[in-house]
DNA sequence: CTGAAAGCGCTTACAG
DNA sequence: CTGAAAGCGCTTACAG
């Protein structure tokens, strides 16, 4: 049923042309004849003729492949992030004619990137996380590799895109805080993670505005698993601190986990709010009140980018998305 | 920093023997001298030369990429699936030269599929989810482009493999027959997934063998929102059903949340189990009787099969992989 | 406006 | 054992 493909050549030869001419009419480069271009065009539809990508990329020194890096030590939280992201990406590459190849790495291995770019597979990469020290972007850099980080970097050469955590986690603090709350509790993952320590600096930020605070703000970071979840919900019960901001979506999950096992009401004992907003705590009840971002405008846009870099354009290093705070049940 | 790449013929020239010596040396195809090759190896190895994998493609008509379908449309429970699998894919892919190129579909739209073949992006396809009638597998048989499905299939053309769903549902429920269960509950994700019907199948089969049956099973299928899930925790608790097996690790959160709620203690008054042992629920208290699957292994062995049927290697048709029933805390 | 020719970086019969 | 040449399927100066 697969005959042998369509070639630029068959084509020239069957409509009785050059293949210059038919690779002109299809590209719309140089200068060639209305009627010529329509009668190249009719046989390529009517034949369904679809130019071979690889051969195209070989002539023009591309591959139309972007890298998409992904950590394979990934945690359930990030999950449903990277699914969304890869979503807006894989389909604003492929409306632009580009496929998306992956590379899975872990903090010690980063060897499917270096195969794909040394191998010269893709023509810039995108980056879907970010450390303080970050191999892959390293590696990136060193071999002059365009790139986009989504997620926030220190390194200030990167081009880097990213929804605004600091501002965010401040406007959701201050709503709280404006709701009354005393006594408040902020629990994150890991500080290698400069996205939690923006976050911690608007959880900061909506304190230090209030010259009249005297409340009390707790702050535990770096939570790794279930366990910790658990001292840290008690210490909460001592304390009685009115709400947990939890800075995603699985961990807010095991502290309402925690909570229920303790028979401890939400939001009537204690009120609780997260980030992300994603399927993980989605029929929750009560609905969590969270910052939603919309992470497949995030991975659109960051494919944007790339493809601007690769067309040559100078892009703005820094980009900031926007966010929502969605008050619900779980706080009031 | 990033000079023109050394090519096959700068070597070729630099060594004073022809580009067809240089491909030999690397390529160990064709009869070559040992000192011929192994001084070329030492120039390669010297001077960090890696072959542009794109050209050496065009030559061979391969382009050493693996399409990966993904569902655009995925649910929370299949996410750390979808993970595992591509770890796995895509390290034997890497492993064997190749990289691995996404595309995501939707049961309405295949068009990144579709581009990805039309412009000849790839060798041969994984399918990570299979539907009763799947829109993606249609397409590739049509153009007989080289696939193996992950998950079941009722299509018997399609080289398929797959966890043995049926078998680990079976058992599952034998060993709780056997610990003197008399009512139990199956809930379950949507019929059209031919794994659900795999495992509606096992969970009968248990009750098959046994003559001397006279407790009572309740169905549950099709569970699509939280709403549902909720309806039937009231009717498990009004029939006082003893345990609900669950087909999925969010489900089976859904239904301990529900039960949590109601201050239904797990296992005392009822008991659950689950399917895949992901994440999802990973530090549950109590912990999730559960049937694991490698995940991983399941991605490395789909992408050796591909691999081996673009080499041209008849391959098996079906194959069927383990699973390992744990016994924990929720069910006793 | 159109085409012959060289080139992208490899492989592979064919000949020696 | 080694090489000249053609070819994979495109693009793109250069010439006309």
């Amino acid at each position: 049923m697969e005959e042998r493909n369509l070639t630029i050549a068959d084509i020239a030869e069957e409509l009785g042309v050059s293949k210059t001419t038919v690779s002109r009419a299809m590209s719309g480069k140089g200068r060639i004849g209305e009627q010529t271009r329509k009668r190249v065009q009719e046989y390529i539809e009517a034949h369904h003729y679809s130019p071979n990508v690889v051969a195209k990329g070989l002539a023009q020194s591309k591959t139309f492949n972007l890298g998409l890096v992904l950590p394979g030590d990934y945690q359930i939280e990030e999950l449903p992030f990277f699914q969304k992201c890869m979503m807006g990406i894989s389909r604003t590459a492929s409306e632009a004619g580009y496929d998306v190849l992956i590379s899975m790495v872990t903090p010690e291995r980063i060897t499917q990137l270096e195969r794909a770019v040394t191998n010269r597979k893709v023509d810039g990469v995108i980056l879907t996380r970010t450390l303080t020290d970050d191999a892959p972007m390293r590696y990136l850099q060193e071999n002059g590799v365009p790139f986009v980080a989504i997620g926030s970097t220190e390194n200030r050469q990167a081009v880097q895109i990213d929804n605004d955590h600091k501002s965010a986690c401040r406007e959701l603090t201050e709503m709280l805080l404006n709701r009354g709350i005393r006594k408040i509790a902020l629990i994150g993952g890991s500080e290698s993670y400069v996205v939690t320590r923006n976050r911690l600096q608007g959880f900061l930020e909506a304190f230090a505005v209030r010259e009249d605070w005297d409340g009390e703000k707790q702050i535990f970071l770096n939570v790794g698993d279930g366990c910790r979840v658990e001292e840290i919900v008690e210490k909460l019960l001592t304390d009685r601190v009115e709400c947990a901001v939890c800075m995603d979506d699985f961990l807010c999950g095991c502290v309402l986990n925690a909570l229920q096992q303790r028979r401890i009401a939400v939001p009537e004992q204690v009120q609780a709010a997260s980030f992300y907003d994603s399927c993980i705590l989605a029929n929750r009840i009560p609905a969590v009140t969270s910052i939603r971002f919309d992470v497949e405008e995030l991975g659109r846009k960051a494919c944007e980018l790339l493809l601007r870099m690769l067309d040559g354009d100078e892009v703005e290093r820094h980009t900031l998305l926007g966010y929502e705070v969605r008050m619900r049940e779980s706080t009031k």
